[in-house]
DNA sequence: ACCGATCAGGCAAGGGCTTTCCCGGCGGCG
DNA sequence: CGCCGCCGGGAAAGCCCTTGCCTGATCGGT
């Protein structure tokens, strides 16, 4: 590997010149020099070790995300706004998978927080778990104290930037509608109890309904198709007189959606199905889920904008809404 | 933030034993002093500068994924293999997007070079054009001539190690069974010209069916939803007693199962429709997509082992093959 | 009781880069 | 004609950490 060394001696000058050559310092340099210095460039294919440079002149240019799982559409689309933002303003983003273990997410913040990182952005549903809470903070007060930017996607109870999914409004949107249509005996499909989205949203649909959904006739399972799939067969089973099913994702309402076809039960005659994200899958099963949009990608967007601009005196936090998005697998309940 | 100096004044050490201690080296330090230098650690919050340990032991434990765009569902697939891997091996790993820019491809390979990790995967269709390829062939070059590691994921014409998918093999299988059920007149809808992996299931196609196809019934978009959608319109406009569209891509074959949906166009008895890479989206469409799976998150996985094992002596090549998974959207072609 | 072997700990040399400070040479001004 | 100020270039310190080498001390053997 090239060094600065290599190239100043190719160049004849001192490392000194041929660095600021290279990162076009304020400090002028003879064009004949530079010229040499920028030939020598070329020729040994040099490029600066990023570590050294780092270790020089500490001006932290990279963010890092932490999210679930990437390959998730939910996170992929957060993803693309977080990176968008990012690539606009010239940062390098590094992006770590916890798929959803708290351990491996403290770990992950120490990790970013050795790589001299410019902010951390998580993103993702926060957990329960106090145990788990206290100790996250704690590694991100210690990042935050030493100058380092925190920002977080829907994690209320966490130091640091928020910008928040209207979950809890999005879910009462939802409810609100299924007892416009005269949905009384409805079943949700509920991701993992130990996330706050889970609990956000049935909190919300509760709301919507009119009244708080009974124990029985909530599922909790894998934010997945499969995990929807299974958690609505055994709602079904279980419910007599079960007209509508919110699954809390629209992963799961997919799953539900392909066991109810399974079962020759119709959607939405016989049983309604929404979901809730609105995934760009929403639109192209049969029939097309109603479900609730969230703007993710603005999200990730807002939480990058805010984890690059300084600190505010507080914490800031920001609320995104939550739209209702009709389309064919929500109808009246049936007499 | 605290230094590793820091944590030795602290601890009454020097800093050479508090290093032993933090990374646990193989000389031993009496277990006294030992305890002293992690006490100081946990109060100190310490966290060793990255760049510093890169700087004095460049023990490289960082890869580079460059991808088109990882919300892209093929790319977060082939993702998932990559991290899968590199997370067995307890290595990092930084995602950068080239969102289909070749210039931008050759600035995150600098880029990656400078942050000097271990090696670089490059996942997704090459370029047909000339220029930017040896453009980035070069800088590849230079990569591994100071010792970087490179692995091509379906990127046949480049340096490093490569695994294939089987597009042409499986664009074939998909023609074959068309010609099987009798459709003549096939209509493809294309990705972008630019890319290999275009013309790659194009000629694999072509094979299959047993007849080159007319470029008359060849649209090229991008490979997205909506791009399916118009090309299908456009394609369906210009070619009567057209009984079979073969989308490149699943997400293709989505927009265009839509625009028949939506013209009133049944599937599969007026028209069939084919995919190609079994994204999960394709069985939860109605009717199911009939496409070629390409084990993905496999060929991520493999990348990865090659691009963390030592360099073999020449250039290794790998192919997957791909699969036809039969579902609903293909039928025999209507008399 | 002395010598050599063994062991734990510290010193200091890098690793590649940036940047401050300094120096020599030049031009302009008095 | 002499001095000052300015400007372009280089020497060197420092960023934070690891590790080879050395030293002082302890211990066992004779």
């Amino acid at each position: 590997m090239a060094t600065l060394a290599d190239v100043a001696r190719r160049a004849g000058v001192s490392p000194a010149t041929a660095s600021r050559v290279i990162n076009g310092s304020s400090k002028p340099v003879a064009d004949e020099l530079r010229e040499r210095v920028l030939k020598a460039v070329a020729e040994l294919r040099y490029v600066p070790n990023a570590h050294a440079q780092l270790l020089a002149r500490p001006q932290r240019s990279v963010v890092g995300v932490l999210v679930h799982d990437v390959s998730d559409p939910y996170f992929a689309e957060v993803t693309r706004g977080l990176q968008r933002v990012a690539t606009e303003r010239g940062r390098l983003v590094i992006i770590c998978n916890s798929y959803r273990d708290p351990d491996r997410e403290v770990e992950y913040v120490d990790l970013l927080r050795a790589q001299q990182v410019a902010a951390i952005v998580l993103a993702g549903s926060g957990y329960h778990d106090p145990t788990v809470n206290a100790l996250l903070d704690e590694r991100l007060a210690a990042y935050a104290a030493t100058g380092g930017r925190v920002a977080v996607i829907g994690r209320h109870r966490h130091r640091g930037d928020a910008v928040l999914p209207a979950n809890e409004e999005g879910a009462r949107l939802l409810g609100a509608e299924l007892r416009r249509l005269g949905h009384r005996t409805v079943g949700v499909l509920a991701g993992p109890r130990s996330l706050t989205t889970t609990s956000d949203r049935i909190a919300g649909l509760g709301a919507g309904l009119g009244e708080p959904l009974p124990e029985a006739r909530i599922r909790y399972a894998d934010f997945t198709r499969d995990g929807g799939s299974r958690a609505a067969a055994e709602l079904l089973d279980a419910t007599p007189g079960l007209t509508a099913i919110v699954a809390l994702n629209d992963s799961m309402a997919v799953g539900a959606l392909n066991l109810l076809r399974a079962r020759g039960v119709r959607v939405p005659a016989q049983v309604s199905v929404v979901g809730f994200d609105d995934m760009p899958i929403a639109a192209d099963v049969t029939p097309a889920l109603t479900t609730v949009r969230l703007p993710l990608a603005e999200l990730g967007a807002r939480a990058m904008t805010l984890a690059l601009e300084p600190a505010a005196g507080r914490d800031r936090v920001e609320s995104l809404p939550a739209e209702l998005v009709r389309r064919d697998s929500l109808g009246p309940a049936p007499a």
